[in-house]
DNA sequence: CGGTTCGTTGAGGCCCATCAATCTATGTGG
DNA sequence: CCACATAGATTGATGGGCCTCAACGAACCG
């Protein structure tokens, strides 16, 4: 079914916006293949990014239910990117309960991840917030294992900084010291981290909030009955 | 419909948890009257506000999909909270889509704020976070007028603080800094704004990502043509 | 080869945290 | 009425984490 609402499937290059803070946005947007980042501008030109996209994110849930959304989105690898038009996107929620619900359960997962991004930008050291956003990367990536685990790792420095509230040269000498604390090795835009026990405890990362989407169907389900 | 549903509706103690992180959570609690807070820690004891809640906010909207909750509510003030069982919530979001849809919104909202948050906490000085956060209540509260408008503020230094990533001392010094400058005047628990423009332009702030609500209906309106 | 991007290193300084003390309510019991 | 305790706000001194400015190094590319 979902497969004949969509529209297009287009490729686009990196560090592109996709979507701009204040614009109309008539599609929703999924992300297929690649890595992109929402972001928002204080008016005097600072920006901090607000959520990382990665494949099977979707970029602009908010546009089904309001015109305008609040944030930009920009691509920060090569993407490629499935479109659904909000007419057809509204369709399928109508029709299928169960997609209505996931969108809902996508919007908070959301906010859990929002707020620990909050609790690492507003308590923790640059260590802990480049470790914890590591550590839930690699399990937003869906790697697995404990020991010496390795994926592709396309952020700059400075797009890590956006993301945590760094600058980029405070990142480089914090990266360089988790590499001398061995907790990680980051070159070629790719990252391996060797004991991912260590990484969490200098995090200060819990993982519970990541796997929410597991009880999305047992909380749903007692419905059926009160229906 | 609505008033049929409620279970209870109860008065609770400032300073008091009504939800406590990891533990279910069987009902869907609405702020009625006074004021609240979500909050996660971090393992080493670091403690950050993600949310305030003021009467009209649900204060668990995620416990209608999922088991466990991944924050703490604490009231603020004395409150009253009604409660509406996840049973019966959930069959009034299956017989009323549009309050499934009201529901959706609410967390993308959320979200919207989160964001703005995470703007401050990552790229804030002290004194425009502050600011940001006293214009966003009077917003939030209904506060209507320009100049000189006045509200209760029932939030301690130190609570301020913990919603913004500062320390109580910090917020002391800088609090004495925006009377100095005239831009606020707070004591006895209420807070005056002389001049709102010159509050906003401190703090950066733009109002229209709290109106999104009044854009839900604009939106979900095609909704009827595809259906 | 020159230009650009991205990362690294150094020097200096500011913002805010930390520790510690004081001050003002406000309440409580003798 | 006074001694005492507590909560919240305030002030000072000190230090550190991170920013800013500036320069340099390495890789890539036309």
């Amino acid at each position: 079914m979902l497969e004949h609402a969509v529209t297009w499937s287009k490729r686009f290059d990196s560090h592109k916006d996709l979507v701009c803070e204040a614009e109309k946005a008539d599609n929703l947007l999924i992300v297929a293949g690649g890595w992109a980042y929402r972001y928002t501008c204080a008016p005097d030109g600072g920006r901090q990014l607000t959520a990382l996209l990665v494949p099977g994110d979707i970029a602009n849930l908010d546009m089904l239910l309001f015109e305008r959304v609040a944030y930009s989105v920009r691509t920060l690898t090569d993407i490629t990117v499935v479109a659904l038009p909000r007419k057809q996107a509204l369709a399928l929620v109508d029709e299928y309960p169960g997609i209505a619900r996931t969108f809902t359960g996508l919007a908070m997962i959301e906010n859990a991840i929002a707020s620990k991004w909050m609790l690492s930008l507003g308590r923790r050291s640059a260590q802990a917030r480049i470790a914890h956003l590591l550590c839930e990367i690699a399990i937003r990536l869906g790697v697995e294992g404990e020991n010496d685990i390795t994926f592709p790792f396309p952020l700059r420095q400075d797009q890590i900084g956006d993301l945590l509230g760094l600058t980029n040269i405070h990142v480089s000498r914090t990266v360089r010291q988790l590499r001398e604390d061995g907790l990680i090795q980051m070159c070629d835009r790719v990252l391996t981290i060797p004991d991912v026990a260590a990484l969490r405890y200098a995090a200060g990362f819990d993982p519970s909030y990541l796997y929410m989407h597991r009880h999305i169907d047992a909380a749903a389900r007692p419905k059926a009955d009160a229906a």
